[in-house]
DNA sequence: GACGACATGTAAAGAGTTACATGATTAT
DNA sequence: ATAATCATGTAACTCTTTACATGTCGTC
């Protein structure tokens, strides 16, 4: 009974503490987007699935007359995480950048073209970097790890996009050969 | 009438110059690979609906007994691909990677399991990163572009498996406080 | 009262992988 | 001979996104 990735991501969102669909979405969103994205149309139909496998269960929490279900992690669900936890067999490193796909064909346009490209690519790396900064001053205390991963994201959005600035750099000096 | 990605990266390739979908496979899997997979469960379907829509046109090349079908791009094609080119909107890059998720939530885990992972997901790096350099040695001559983001694949790589290796370190001066 | 955050879900479409099936040619 | 590479495709499945639908609570 294999679970996906978003079934373990889930279950590891619960192991720290019981939570809602609502607030792993935001622990999603805030520190694991950066290498895994997941959105509420896998969230809710997989929480469903793993109370359904008994990994975890479902309370009702209701803040005022607004429904609330928290969801805690069951020995078995403990259980499970471990075991997927404890494999260190290689898994890819899988990246889907549409805006490099079309740098990789830009040979087919002009210089300038292809510098602002580059130049747009090196732009959203750094924007990414200061989203992952504020993220970090926002969020305090929370797992070691976590503030480690945080720290990644911030040093592989400033290397690429220092990276695509020198590409747009040295496009632009060797003109329209 | 849009294209996927996927459409318009045989487009790209296609746009160098006619090739066959085993052909684009090759191309995709030594230079694109890093940014963008494509699968030959897509490749073949997406080749007849190009054709369909009139952006590439199909000749027969059989070797001796063996077929093989040519596509090569129309003038259609060329415009589409040129449209696609010229958009600078910012797109996001993707990232999926199950190690990282493990990593993120290894805090479950005793400190030698962390440090065995985050070695593993160096190891991988590095090992990206050979690949990489080998495949630069074996491709020369060709678009200037792809050249250039083998050479990112490259450093991306290096950086992660350093980055990695230092996490790896910490955690093991750290101890299992 | 309006807006933003909290909160939960479904349905349909699209993207992508995997496994399977087939067969020819070339190099060892 | 036999393994690797060239070559094309389909079917089933899984994953993921997007759009929609609904309603509450707190603050300005």
């Amino acid at each position: 009974m294999e679970l996906s990735n978003t079934g373990y991501l889930v279950l590891g969102a619960l192991r720290e503490r019981p939570r809602s669909g609502y607030d792993i979405k935001q622990l999603a969103d805030k520190a694991i987007r950066l290498f895994w994205a997941v959105s509420f149309g896998q969230l809710y139909p997989e929480l469903k699935h793993l109370a359904d496998s008994g990994l975890i269960e479902a309370e009702a929490h209701p803040t005022g007359g607004r429904q609330r279900t928290v969801y805690r992690i069951t020995p078995m669900g403990e259980e499970a995480l471990a075991d997927w936890a404890s494999d260190l067999e290689e898994r890819p490193c899988e990246i889907r950048d549409e805006m490099l796909v079309r740098l990789f064909f830009s040979d087919v346009a002009d210089r300038s073209s292809q510098v602002a490209l580059a130049g747009a690519i090196a732009q959203r790396h750094r924007r990414m970097e200061r989203t992952m900064q504020s993220l970090r001053q926002k969020t305090g205390g929370d797992e070691p790890m976590h503030e480690e991963l945080r720290g990644f994201g911030e040093h592989f959005h400033r290397t690429a996009a220092e990276w695509f600035e020198d590409l747009a750099r040295r496009l632009n000096e060797e003109g329209s050969r």
